[in-house]
DNA sequence: CTCGTTAATAAGCACGCGCTCACATTATCT
DNA sequence: AGATAATGTGAGCGCGTGCTTATTAACGAG
């Protein structure tokens, strides 16, 4: 009672009409706020880079923040999904590492838009939404830190402190994000080649083939 | 010629009169930027929070550009002394990347607020003085890359690519202001000594004591 | 004491902001 | 075909934005 019905629950999926129509405003919405941040973002540079009228943007979402929202959930979504291949691929813990290391900065150089999006510009969403996030957030740093505890357990690594490793083994990939350019030195997959080295050598201690 | 007189040239450093005002002014925006970001910031709530009229701010810094870019290039200089330091008191690379990677990090962790301003609100300046600041940066990936490379050259590192790794190693410092929260499980010298450690099983590859 | 400089203010200007409204058009369903 | 809901628009509202202006007070040097 009071609530407001404005910009709460789950991501919308109404009909397939303008389903189209909402993704190039998330596609616009990801673009400017990636390189102008969510505040420098006006509505009517999301509306015009999708081509249409301001007024219909607020058609498909009530609110500027909604479509941070959208993107934010999206893509730790996506996220997820990418790390919970990779691990699912690896038939041991320094397998996973390998796997999910390399998958985890791919993407975050491969998809650095969006990944500079749902990692820098969390400030813009409501409060509600920021923790919906966080909880995506915090399940991320439990399955790195589960795949080292499995392995020091196993007697490959030395890991002396997994919660912090964990959160710096990500913060690599992350940080990629932030970094890297198009039209770089570097192919995303050349980065994640190097940065599974660096995960196996943080994780085992010696050098790796 | 044609040339705006607004927002040029160096860091203002007029008379000693309002030294004690500007250092309100850039402690307020610091504050405001960091949890606001740049765009999310109003010039009033920076005066305001720093106990002055709006229009007394414009005596001291002509735009509020020139409030973010004194605090990135004090941070930027700042980091630059810290660094430099630490590599002046190590003797060999292996003491220069421990020491670095120590007091780097322990920076990023203490200064959380000014480093996250100076790391991620760096698209609020001009092209000019976002350039400035990229000069600084380069100089200190390439202090890094140095290390890296004698380490190599004197045969103690294992280490493929000095380029990446020496961005991967900073990386995880300035990362360190992201997720940093007060009152967490570690203190800064906690997370600095763990990621002195990181460093070294990268450059070396064999567990430190 | 005078004069130029620095510091501070209240008021306000032009404009851009997020968002709404009344209304037109289009697609879908019965 | 006609009803219904979805999709789109132009105009505009209230307000907050960065910044300016006119003015006054305090200060330091000669």
């Amino acid at each position: 009672m009071g609530q407001k019905t404005k910009s709460a629950g789950r991501p919308r999926r109404s009909n397939v009409r303008g389903e189209n129509t909402r993704a190039r405003l998330i596609d616009a919405a990801l673009e400017s706020f990636s390189t102008r941040s969510f505040h420098g973002t006006g509505t009517r540079d999301i509306a015009e880079a999708a081509g249409m009228s301001q007024a219909a943007m607020y058609v498909h979402y009530p609110t500027k923040e909604d479509l941070l929202y959208q993107i934010s959930y999206d893509g730790h979504l996506e996220i997820e999904g990418v790390v919970l291949d990779a691990v699912a691929r690896g038939s041991s813990p320094k397998e996973q590492l390998a796997e999910v290391m390399y998958d985890f900065t791919v993407w975050h150089a491969r998809s650095h838009t969006r990944a500079r999006v749902i990692n820098y510009e969390l400030g813009g969403l409501t409060p509600e939404h920021r923790e919906e996030i966080a909880t995506f957030r915090r399940r991320l740093e439990a399955t790195m830190r589960r795949i080292l505890v499995a392995g020091v357990e196993e007697g490959g690594f030395l890991v002396p402190d997994p919660s912090m490793t964990a959160l710096a083994l990500l913060s690599l990939g992350i940080d990629v994000s932030r970094w890297y350019r198009d039209n770089g030195r570097w192919t995303p997959e050349d980065i994640g080649e190097r940065y599974r080295y660096l995960a196996l050598r943080i994780a085992l201690g010696l050098p790796q083939k």
